[in-house]
DNA sequence: AGGCAGCTGTGAAAGCTTTCACAAGAAAAA
DNA sequence: TTTTTCTTGTGAAAGCTTTCACAGCTGCCT
C-alpha cells in the first residue's frame, strides 16, 4: 500500500478535493468514477488508480462517498490539516489584487504578511494583515514563522528577492513573474507566469 | 526527425526561449547544456533531448548558438509569428492589475478587449484597450477575431463564462479562478489557481 | 434469500519521458 | 596538420504514468 503518489496524480487529487466539497455543497452523497470524468475530463481509469493511491477504501457499490473520499484526500495530503502562513512579496496591481483575494478564507493557508519595497505602498495600502518593507523580510519571516511566499514583484528583481526568500528558509514560492527561477532543492516553485499559460495555449493548440 | 514534441518539452522549451533571450540581451553568443541545466535545474541530458526534437541544428563544439536556438523555438512553436488576439473576462481586481501588465509588448499576444458584468466598470476603467459589458461577449470576440481568453470572473460564475467562450470558438483559456473547467476539445485551458499552487507546494514539501 | 446490476481496485500491457553512455563532430591548440 | 578537448545527438535502458480488462464486492430488487 502506502505508495508514493506521483506530482500529476497530486494534482488531480487537489482539485478533486475541491470538486467533492462542491457536490458535498450541493447535497451529493455519492459520486462514481463515470460521473468524475465527465465532469473533468479525466479518464475513471486514471480517477480509480489515483484514489487507490491513497491507500483508504472510500467506495462501496454506489461509487465514492462524497465526504469520506473529501476528508481522505485531505488527511493524505494533509491540506487542511495545520495553518500554513504565507507571505505576499511585491504589493503592486498584482500584490493588491491578491491581497484582497478572499479565497483564502476557506483554506488552510492565511496570509500572515505583505512586502514591497515602496514605503508608500505599505504605508498607505489597507490590507487584513501587517505590511513591512522588504529590507525587513528575513525577519518578519523569522518572527511570524511563514513558511510560503506568493512573489508578485517585477520581473527585473524576481530571482533575487526569490533567494532571499529561499535563503531564509521558505519551503515554497508561487512564481507569478515571468522569471526563471532556480534555487536550492529546501525551496519549491509553483510557476503562474500568464505569458508561459497563453504561449502554452497557444502551441498547444496547433497540435495534431 | 519532425516528432511530436510532448507536453513538459514544449513547456521548458518555452521557458528555454526566455531564458535564451535574457542570455542574449546580456551579450552571450554561445551556451552548453550544462550552463542551461545550472540556470534551470532541468538536466542536461533533458535539455538536449528538448532540443533535438525541434530538428534544427543550432549546436557546434563550443555548445548552442543562442540567437539561433531562441529562434529555432520561436519557429517550430510558432511563438513569435502571427500576432493573438486575446481578451480578459472580468475585470475586478485580478482583471484590472492584468490588465494594466506590461509583459505583453515583447510577445506577440495583443489584448483586444476586456469584459465586465458590471457597467460601473467597464464605463470607468481606463485601460489600453476597448471594454465591453459580458452581454456582448460572442459579438465582440466574433468581430475582433480573439483566439484567447483572460479568465478573471468569481468563481461562481467561472463554468457558465468559460461554456460560453468556448461556444464562440476561443482556442484556449487562462484560468485564474479555482473553478474546474471541463470544455469541449475545441477549448483548451491552464489553470493557474493560487490556491491549487499553495496545496502543490505544501503537498510537495512534505514528500519524503 | 438469491440473483442481478453496477461499481471499484488492481495486475498486466502499452505508451511516454527521462536518464545513461558513448560515438561523432567541431573548434582550439600544438 | 594532427592532437586534444570540448560539445552535442541519439540508441538503448530504466523508470513513470496511463490504459485496459476483469475479478470481486456491495447494495438493491424481486
Amino acid at each position: 500500500m502506502e505508495q508514493k503518489i506521483s506530482k500529476p496524480a497530486r494534482e488531480r487529487l487537489i482539485r478533486l478535493a475541491r470538486l467533492l466539497e462542491q457536490l458535498e455543497k450541493a447535497g451529493k452523497q455519492t459520486v462514481s468514477s463515470a460521473e468524475i470524468q465527465s465532469r473533468t475530463g479525466w479518464t475513471s481509469f486514471t480517477i480509480r488508480r489515483d484514489i487507490s493511491m491513497l491507500g483508504v477504501r472510500c467506495a462501496n457499490a454506489a461509487g465514492y462517498n462524497v465526504a469520506m473520499l473529501k476528508d481522505t484526500i485531505g488527511t493524505v495530503l494533509s491540506l487542511g490539516a495545520a495553518e500554513k502562513r504565507c507571505c505576499i512579496v511585491g504589493l503592486g496591481r498584482l500584490g493588491e489584487a491578491l491581497a484582497g483575494f478572499t479565497g483564502f478564507v476557506n483554506s488552510s493557508f492565511v496570509i500572515a504578511a505583505g512586502f514591497d519595497s515602496s514605503i508608500n505602498r505599505t504605508e498607505t495600502l489597507r490590507a487584513p494583515f501587517p505590511l513591512y518593507s522588504t529590507s525587513k523580510l528575513e525577519q518578519v519571516i523569522a518572527d511570524e514563522k511563514i513558511e510560503y511566499a506568493i512573489l508578485a514583484v517585477p520581473e527585473s528583481v524576481a530571482e533575487q528577492v526569490a533567494l532571499r526568500l529561499s535563503a531564509c528558509g521558505i519551503k515554497g514560492i508561487v512564481n507569478y513573474t515571468a522569471a526563471i527561477l532556480h534555487l536550492p532543492e529546501t525551496t519549491a516553485v509553483e510557476n503562474l507566469s500568464v505569458i508561459d499559460a497563453l504561449q502554452n495555449l497557444s502551441c498547444k493548440s496547433l497540435e495534431k
